[in-house]
Order: structure tokens, then sequence, then C-alpha cells
DNA sequence: AATAATAACAGTAACAGTTCCTAATATTTA
DNA sequence: TAAATATTAGGAACTGTTACTGTTATTATT
């Protein structure tokens, strides 16, 4: 039997509000002025839990912490090599590629991950390139 | 100046052998026949060193250990979500995504990568699902 | 071939990210 | 309100990986 708290209830909010597809860390300092003992350990925990029940989604970078993403909507993701940072991508998901794929595959495919690599908006203007 | 080694010689032959995708763990025991006494900070540099030099791929899982492929041409992957195994997709390049995905997006997009989720053939075989 | 220069090594300590453990606390049930 | 128990804080422990150090192997030079 699960009871609330309010420490998953911030992390649940915390990602709800952000959409910059925090670290365990961040969303830890976040919550860190709401409840200024809040322990790592705990933020972890209803991370996983929160990822286990479908309530938020974790993505792994290669070379880097988990991110977390409070959107459960299925959708891309766009991974900027210069800043680091994690945006969505606005595009349809590409249900053909799971049939596509099937045609030469003997297992069952059962979805997809897309990960774009590239300079985000930002580091485009910031920096000439 | 770079100079050649027997074990970074060991490292890049057992991955070119090898399609399931290992990890440092599993090549430092794959080496470890030829040579007994290999220390598994050796394979971990070489294992990045010929990754940086582009000879070999790293490959990041969700919730495990990198791994490394030795098939540098561009592909896509494969991951078993019921015994963890890793293999290559018969399936080309699917290009005009990056094209796809530059039109509502303001960055520069470079690449991408697509992993496939599901059930591998030979879990398909073992079990009855 | 002998020597010098230095890249790579083995072994190990350190590190980052994450999970696990325990006694205390908060939430729910009765 | 009291009992039952899920959750917590805090910290220890664990895993995958990198960094450090003195020694060895490889290459360049004589």
């Amino acid at each position: 039997m699960i009871k609330r708290s309010r420490q998953r209830e911030a992390v649940r909010r915390c990602l709800a509000e952000r959409c910059d597809h925090p670290t365990a860390e961040t969303v830890y300092l976040s919550i860190k002025d709401e409840f200024p003992n809040i322990s790592l350990g705990t933020v972890y925990r209803n991370l996983s839990l929160l990822s286990d029940m479908g309530e938020i989604k974790k993505i792994t970078v290669s070379g880097g912490p988990d991110r977390f993403d409070g959107n459960t909507a299925p959708h891309y993701h766009f991974f900027c090599s210069r800043c680091g940072c994690m945006m969505d991508m606005d595009l349809q998901m590409q249900t053909d590629l799971d049939i596509l794929a099937a045609e030469h595959f003997s297992g069952r495919i059962e979805s997809h991950e897309i990960q774009f690599t590239g300079i985000c908006p930002e580091c485009m203007n910031s920096h000439k390139i």
C-alpha cells in the first residue's frame, strides 16, 4: 500500500513545472528550498518510484547522470553536444519505424527512442560557430 | 605520439571478433585468457582511446554499464528488455529524420540515434511469452 | 645493437552516481 | 487516539569509471 508523502509530491511537482529534464541532483537542489533537509536518497527513491509508476520518464544520457522528464507523452529528445542541455523535439512519433524494423527481425519490437544530437539554439546564438 | 601495445590490439581484436556489444568488464574477462594480468583500467583506457579515435563506438544503455561496438558504420540498435542483450538492427539509416526534425528547430541537428526495445528472437523462442 | 625518450602498463586509490540500511517520523487505518 | 506501516534523513556501501604512480614496453636516435 502506497502512502503519499510531501517529499514525493515535491519531486512530482518539480518535474511538472520544469521542462529542462533535470538530473536527480538538480531536483534535489531545487526541492531543498522547500525541504531544507530532504535527503538525496529520498529524491532518488521517489524518482525511480514515479518512474516505475509511469508518472515520469527516465532518460539515460551518454557520459552523464540520468535525467528525468515530467512529460510522459511519447516524444523525442535533442541533446546539445556543446552545453549538454536536453530539450524536447517537435516531431511526431515515427510509428512506422517499428513496423519497418520488424520486417527483418524475428523478435518482437515494442517501441523505439530517438535522440538527436547537435548544437542547441542558445549555443548557436551565444557563440559564433 | 601514439605507440602500439599488445593490450590495445587485443581490445581492438576482441571487439572486431564479437558482435554482442560487450561491456568493458566482458572485454576485460575475454582478454584475460591471453593477458592473465591485464588491468581493468587498461581496458577502460583503451576502450575510450579507440572510441575517441573513432575505431569503435560507445553505446550508453539505460540502467547498466556502457557497451562497445566494433562496427563503426552508422546503424541502429535493439535492446532486449528481457535478457538485456543488445543487437544491431537491419534497417537503413533514416537520414530524412534529421531534415524533418530540423523543420521546427532553430539549432543545428548533426545526427540521431535510434534504439529499439522489445523481446529478442532468442527470448521469444526459449520462453513462451 | 645500445641508449634515451616516452607511451602504455599493472595495480590501486579515488571518484561520481546511485542504491541500500537503520532508527526515527509521517501517514493512513481501525 | 492508538496501531500499523510506508516513508524519511542520514550515511554507509556499492558499481562503473577515471586518475595516479612507479615500472615496463615500444619507438626513435645514436
